[in-house]
DNA sequence: CCACACTTCCCCACGATTCCCCACTTTTGG
DNA sequence: CCAAAAGTGGGGAATCGTGGGGAAGTGTGG
């Protein structure tokens, strides 16, 4: 069965069950086996959440982020922090994948979990957390910026 | 068989069934298999009501915000609260989506739904919503802003 | 080198939702 | 006036999210 559309997109508050697993939506597998290949890299992302990408996504950062280290070496730091924190999941027979305890703590993850589409990447916050900060992407400035293309 | 204008237009108020289920008008379906491929992207839209892109367009728009995002880090924000609520609805053999019952609260959608031609795109509104939002469409103010281009 | 605790993985199972199909009533069009 | 299509409703199968039992694997300490 060929993928809707190519992209991660949609919003599900999904439980974390005792084990530390959530299951990744219906929608989500079906992108992840249509383009990629079923492997997940799920890492820390600024703010408190997680970040999952198909390893093919994973693999164009990786070779971005390597560009921009021979200019910068400011962006060396930045590698080992994000990268440390990078784990290959896979998805059990259920569709599910495990969370590694450390990323799990970083991002404030309880029993509940948002997993956000967002595009050519999935991240996972703390559902609490997400409204708090991305609360103010309604505002009347942003709408005006987003209007002009049609929305 | 053709459709004479290759454009959602008009206005109907249809029922939404136990299931959350409302059917598309036959006139769109037509739009839309002639001029798309017979899926939507179902989504809130500002204000309480939602809409429905077919796939290509949402695929416009979806390349527009990433253009916005690269000089507007605030974009990014939006992108998460509104691509979050995005779902791609095919439509069954009898020419129905399925409204998620998270946009279907979102909305404040009914038994009854108005599924309104807006061009490109169809939006879905709680028909009460829907009169006391857009009463003052004919004012003089809008009639003037709009005189402008002949009407 | 072995025993133990602990984590990770592979199953099976249950309730709920979603999807697919058939059926009925009303409207449209020739 | 009849046939086709449109809008509405619901039954039943398949899928999805969730939970947990137990095997396999890992690392630690004796």
């Amino acid at each position: 069965m060929a993928a809707l559309i190519d992209r991660f997109i949609g919003h599900h508050n999904y439980s974390l069950d005792a084990k530390g697993r959530v299951s990744i939506p219906a929608d989500f597998r079906e992108v992840l086996s249509e383009r990629y290949d079923d492997k997940l890299v799920l890492m820390k992302h600024y703010d408190r959440c997680l970040v999952a990408y198909p390893v093919d996504e994973w693999n164009k950062l990786d070779a971005a982020l390597a560009e921009l280290a021979k200019t910068n070496p400011q962006v060396i730091k930045f590698k080992r922090m994000y990268y440390s924190s990078a784990k290959v999941c896979e998805l059990d027979a259920q569709g599910r994948v495990l969370v590694p305890p450390a990323l799990k703590e970083y991002a404030g993850l309880g029993r509940e979990v948002a997993l956000v589409g967002m595009g050519e990447r999935i991240e996972l916050w703390d559902p609490e957390t997400y409204l708090r900060e991305n609360a103010e992407a309604d505002s009347a400035a942003i709408r005006d910026a987003v209007a002009a293309i049609g929305f």
